[in-house]
DNA sequence: TCTTTTGCAGAATATTATTCTGTTTTGTTT
DNA sequence: AAACAAAACAGAATAATATTCTGCAAAAGA
């Protein structure tokens, strides 16, 4: 594999060139001017197409902003699960989720961004529920896959709700300040150090 | 103080009364649909007043949105203050900077949801340089603090650029999550775990 | 080749944000 | 208190934007 992309890999063939194309656009205008001053036109004009097509393919603009969300999301997602399958203990598992965590958001920091920003009008709009029905499928599958470990020799702080977000708030939070410009320094440099950091503050 | 007031505090008087009722029915509109499915006429409807009173006083959509936001990160950043005034050394400023966080997000629920949904929005707007000026402030002025501090007995990780994120980012992970209805318990019911956790997550 | 489906274009329409003009209320000065 | 100025407000008019609709073209299947 390449170069692997997103939307060739979600959106495959000839007939959905335009489809990818306008996605493509899109996502720039979205990060560029935001979500809200992102008009129709402005995707249309960068595109060379017409709303006819845009509407043809997406419905409205929701559904542009929901396609790529998903798109983002499911990669992420895969590409978490592929690193978390070579796993052998809770630190590790700790270890895959932080380093795969940092590793897509450096990858991929334009879609990270969009990520970032479009979470809220996504879970406002309408497919909501399609979003709810993902994160509760993938906290249960995490959550199993987690608790097949922990029988080990260390006490994990409770109860399991907090452990995702000491797991992942920091780094989280740090990918948001470099995508914004705040801090400088990629988060891949301090992969050691939130990966370590999280595994501390796990432990009782 | 009774009970205080956001609004009340940074726009009082009676001739601002309008004016702050705009804003509490925009918030819950906001809240409610999404900053961006909300219409100035659903606005007007919560509020029985016209157009020309809500652009009079705040200009536009975008003037509105900014009016709420920066009220919410002033209140927050004040009761920070209040709370970090207090500390003598640095694990006591880390547990002030959580418990403070954690409690503002429990007493105020409804201003913590349109402060995580209307940063991104805020930060593309015209008021961007505002806001960027604002974390600068902040930031400086938080690093100064702890700073002061860390001449202790304990090695903390390096570099600061982390640091807020290992201090902060769980518990912002996690109130995200509660006030999204994705886990139940309250906040403050883990004060203890995500200020401990942060303090072992930061020492070396 | 014929037929059906899918892709695409662009004018027409509907919705929403914003402006503008006039009126009323409030505060200030004399 | 009267006169003036400034701010608050109302609502019609306008502008910007999202969405629909109708027709045509390309592609796929029979």
């Amino acid at each position: 594999m390449n170069k692997y992309n997103i939307l060739e890999n979600r959106f495959p063939g000839r007939r959905a060139a335009l489809k990818r194309e306008i996605l493509e656009q899109a996502l720039y205008c979205f990060n560029e001017l935001g979500v809200e001053a992102t008009t129709i036109d402005a995707i249309k004009a960068r595109c060379d197409t017409s709303v006819g097509a845009i509407y043809h393919h997406f419905g409205n603009k929701e559904g542009i902003l929901s396609a790529l969300f998903f798109a983002a999301l499911d990669d992420q997602r895969q590409h978490l699960e592929q690193e978390l399958a070579g796993a052998n203990s809770l630190r590790e598992a700790v270890f895959c989720i932080i380093g795969s965590y940092l590793d897509w958001v450096v990858a991929n920091p334009e879609w990270a961004r969009f990520l970032y920003q479009a979470r809220s009008p996504v879970a406002k709009g309408p497919f909501q529920e399609e979003l709810k029905d993902r994160n509760i499928q993938n906290y249960r599958k995490l959550k199993d896959q987690l608790l097949g470990f922990s029988k080990g020799d260390v006490k994990i702080v409770q109860p399991f709700e907090i452990l995702f977000s000491l797991i992942i708030g920091p780094s989280e939070n740090y990918c948001r300040a470099w995508l914004s410009g705040r801090v400088k320094g990629s988060p891949q440099e301090y992969r050691g150090e939130f990966a370590e950091s999280a595994w501390r503050s796990l432990q009782w």
